[in-house]
DNA sequence: CTATAAGCGAGACGGTACGTCCCGTCTTAGA
DNA sequence: TCTAAGACGGGACGTACCGTCTCGCTTATAG
């Protein structure tokens, strides 16, 4: 996140002169203070106040709360989506649908993905680093798994990756989001199969 | 919405003394403003202003701004959501993939359904009043379909019609709200037959 | 206070018409609501739902909070204020100097005497009541305890009654008021002897 | 005003942050709509607005329109009320119940005076700042003036400095407030005579 | 090895919106 | 027909946050 604004125009402060401790101060009260109340409860007073910090400290690095929170769980969000390796890419895409089904629903980066989702509507350049982290990330991983199983013939190839992509992730973001029913594994892996499915190159 | 009132507990207002003319302007101002500004850029004092209505009248029949929002659009979005008879179930779930998508990516209403996911997400009361809104009336004409298709001899009989029908919205929603890539035709029709693929009883 | 509109212009209720138990339930609300908060602290919706009463039913009568609480006290202050005869004018100013520190220090009457007068001060109409009940009828006791002096050849033909009045009452509303210095019946007892002093033919 | 806050309980913000410009912006504005409109016509909002500055800048230093208003006249109202020195106490009492009956009945301060007098009633700490600026300070001089009375021997022994000094301002007090007839230079000079026959050491 | 510029803590500032309270008027259901 | 009950338009209240600003203090480079 400040590295967006680091090499930007002139007049933006120099990250070199950063503080670390209080860029750690600020980041740790503010995933503390998001697992205790939830993003909508808190606000950047409470943040600067916790991590013992001014609130210029914080506005100088961050154009907003939703800006800070979303850097301090996406650093660990994002970290490192497993690519996995089952031998099939039905058994690939079930490794993946179930983990982010789980991550969604049951993990404090789940909560805060959909609780942020909000923000994204009305801030595009908020919506720019939430997709970075939440989405982009992850749907790389379900392109190479893709890929891989078109080179080992398992996929069809007038499949267009991309949608395939949306068919798995879809579903489980749409449960998430408005909770009109439970996000269970097996869900997940219904949404793997159907579409393991419909774009397997043999039945 | 008013109905979340009526049979409530004990101390809230009698609806039967509401007055029809002032909720009609609340409604109206709602609306309005909703489409010339958005959710985020519109207040309650703005919706009384508007309504010629004293504040206190919003805040005796709706918790909070978003609640009259969402019965301002509600009351059309919801109004009915035809449901496609094309003779088979892919020109069905076409037909619905399609218009969904339309709607969310091009009307106001989409506007607003996206613009609210956000106050569904700290809010249970609204997030109940929200997904019958948005979400259970169009499951509704889904499951209507596949259940027709089901008797027709479409479907296979082992498909998890509610499944099924995440199959389906959850694509759109997902693209949507994270706005990766852009909600087309050709994607909504991609959704349905894929779906259409995954679930008829003969490809 | 109703009489005071009885007279006139045509349009106003008919005061034969007043129900008279609502009368008597409001005036006994207003009272008992004065006594356990003050004045300021009670509202027209509080006296109407104590007293069981339509709020309109007090604005049929009064013009306001301050009308109500005024009538609802003054009835009883203004009830009868004794002409003392104690044979002096010395002794007749002390009785009544004691008497007014006494009330308006010590009695709930004194009370809303002192709470009430901010009304007095934007308010003409009020005013005009307030100082019937509170000044007037004090002051012609007083007058008339001069007069019988005057006649008895106890007081200077050279001195204003009415000053001489304004003499006796005021440094009793100076500290009721202002609080300054404690209304003690030795300090009521004083300014009739200065009073007296003052104006005595033969000191 | 300030200084009631400065040496108050542990919590109260620092006065030496106090921005003087809108310190100063707060207290002209608020002399200038009491000066318009009078103290029961103006809000905390229009202060805000006229002075340009946020409510919550008000709220931070004052607790309420009324010690904001009673300090913005204060500072000139208490400002220097001199000590007269005619020559004989006659002379320096008529000249303070005559400026003071003027101030009361003529001024600006003196209808400020007269419509903060029902606030008192109801706030202990504000009743103790009204009485600093519009009853201890003019006390003060008129206790000088007679004590200066009784070393010359114009003042007899017996009396009662402090009941003296009721004694002058109580009746200009009495007449100002219930108005029940004006308040006029001969009423003060008389209230001033008599008090000054009533204490001399030799009529 | 200073001096000087920046970041820092603290928190006041102008401003917007909130949700509550009360006023005095208007409407309605039922005795 | 009158009245209790209470909704209504209006407006002030006092609070919570926002994002900017202004202080001294401290820290680290650049002369």
């Amino acid at each position: 996140m400040p590295e967006t604004v680091a090499p930007g125009p002139i007049g933006l402060p120099d990250p070199a002169r950063r503080s670390d401790r209080a860029y750690r101060a600020i980041l740790d009260a503010a995933k503390g203070l998001l697992e205790e109340h939830g993003f909508a409860a808190i606000s950047v007073d409470q943040i600067a106040k916790r991590a013992g910090v001014g609130k210029q400290t914080i506005y100088r690095w961050w154009p907003n709360k939703a800006a800070v929170v979303l850097e301090a769980h996406g650093e660990q969000a994002a970290a490192h989506v497993p690519v996995p390796d089952t031998g099939s890419i039905r058994g690939d895409l079930r490794r993946i649908a179930e983990d982010f089904a789980n991550t969604l629903a049951n993990t404090a980066a789940g909560r805060v993905c959909i609780e942020l989702i909000g923000e994204a509507q009305h801030d595009a350049e908020f919506a720019e680093a939430y997709r970075e982290i939440f989405v982009t990330a992850r749907r790389a991983v379900v392109l190479a798994v893709l890929r891989r199983g078109r080179d080992r013939g398992e996929v069809r190839h007038d499949i267009d990756l991309e949608y395939a992509t949306d068919m798995l992730f879809g579903p489980i973001w749409y449960r998430g989001l408005t909770q009109h029913a439970p996000l269970t594994r097996t869900f997940a892996r219904a949404a793997a199969d159907m579409l393991t499915d419909a774009i397997a190159l043999i039945d």
